[in-house]
DNA sequence: CGCCGAATTAGTGTATACAGTATTCCGTAC
DNA sequence: GTACGGAATACTGTATACACTAATTCGGCG
């Protein structure tokens, strides 16, 4: 029997709940945090509200201000290209391990992935959406076998979240990612580690491209 | 003027004790930690030993053990293999996005960076040895101008230190590293990403080969 | 003598209390 | 009217106190 060590402390519970928030926009770049409404509002103390936001300062998504609190970090351009440099490098990595690995039941496991994200596209909802692509990709990194991988990739992944909803939610096109994802796949079932990489790589930088992009379009709309 | 935020918290300076005990090997894998002793023995209370040792946790330097404290985490082949295996992603993207740099004084930074590797390798004491190298590659880092890098890599890091650390220790050949470096900022200063990346990957690549050889080594010795 | 179960203990995680500091606000001088 | 300085404020981070849980010990029973 495994330790059945579910029962997480209530710092990672708080954490999760912001990283919640954060990811899907509902508090906004930009808005103030203060220690004390959080715990009021969560039914906390004080003390694990204070780690979580020392963890969420560690992971970029939330910056000191002074003495004055904290507050949501900003997210511009630049900030995307540097997460998806690091992406890329890590998607790589993971795609041609995942791909040299001999997992008898990793194909079961892509096909179960990219089933959860044709029923995300179905069901049209944004947060179903980034869930089912965070989890594609997770699983390979756990189909690469290399444990330290989910914990290093931990941060960028929340902007990666934090990004992509934003991008999705301005009802941009959703199908190609997909496609990509689908053709990943194959190659780290045909144990091709080399068009592995080099898929995710250009997956990668096709999300890239489009996010920075849509960004710049949404700029110049609200100007 | 910058905010000269240099008062760091006391968790953070906890944090920095622990790592540093925890690379030079004064805290050798299997060492149990308890918060009190530590709070003591640091003149702290228990509030950031216990936020320091959860940092440490996700570093994975530190793993729990059930409800009866922390213990100094293991280190074997396997985790070196995986600890490189980033480590190579890590490097190669900066090195190929410092070599594409336009930092006009990243030759004198690098130099200055080598500069230290020699005298450590002329005082021939091991922290300094390992300190050179980190600085080496942090340089790089820094020269590869994404400010996520260096975060994002941290835990990676502090694994490396610490099998490093025991590496130089036992006394093997300490050169090839420092003409590989050598080597490596060359390329960069040349612009040549490519080459850059490609010399940045065979170095992790190199080291991790001579550190599992040496484990396996040490392993038959103390048998 | 070995095994089971209650009492003890050791150690964590959380809540509360405290202290300290940057920011804000306001009154005063120029 | 604006600039300066000091008091008030609003936060954080640290220390202490509390609660709870799993391991350990020890006594009774087979």
């Amino acid at each position: 029997m495994e330790p059945l060590s579910g029962r997480k402390s209530l710092t990672d519970e708080v954490h999760d709940r912001l990283v919640d928030a954060l990811c899907s926009g509902a508090l906004p770049p930009g808005t103030p945090l203060r220690q004390e409404a959080i715990a009021e509002e969560l039914n906390v103390s004080r003390q694990p509200v204070l780690q979580a936001l020392g963890l969420l300062r560690r992971d970029g998504l939330v910056e000191p201000m002074g003495r004055r609190g904290y507050r949501v970090s900003q997210v511009d351009a630049n900030l995307v290209r540097h997460v998806y440099d690091l992406r890329e490098a890590f998607d790589g990595l993971a795609a041609r391990l995942a791909a040299q690995s001999l997992d008898v039941n990793r194909k079961s496991a892509l096909r179960a992935a990219i089933q959860q994200g044709h029923h995300a596209l179905g069901s049209g909802d944004t947060a179903d959406l980034v869930a089912a692509d965070v989890a594609f990709h997770q699983t390979i990194y756990r189909l690469s076998g290399n444990p330290l991988l989910p914990e290093a990739s931990a941060a960028v992944w929340l902007q990666i979240r934090r990004v992509m909803h934003a991008y999705l939610q301005s009802g941009s096109s959703r199908d190609p990612i997909w496609t990509e994802h689908e053709a990943i796949a194959d190659a780290i079932c045909a144990g091709d580690g080399d068009r592995a990489q080099q898929l995710a790589i250009n997956h990668s930088n096709n999300a890239k491209l489009r996010l920075i992009s849509n960004m710049k379009d949404r700029q110049t709309q609200t100007n």
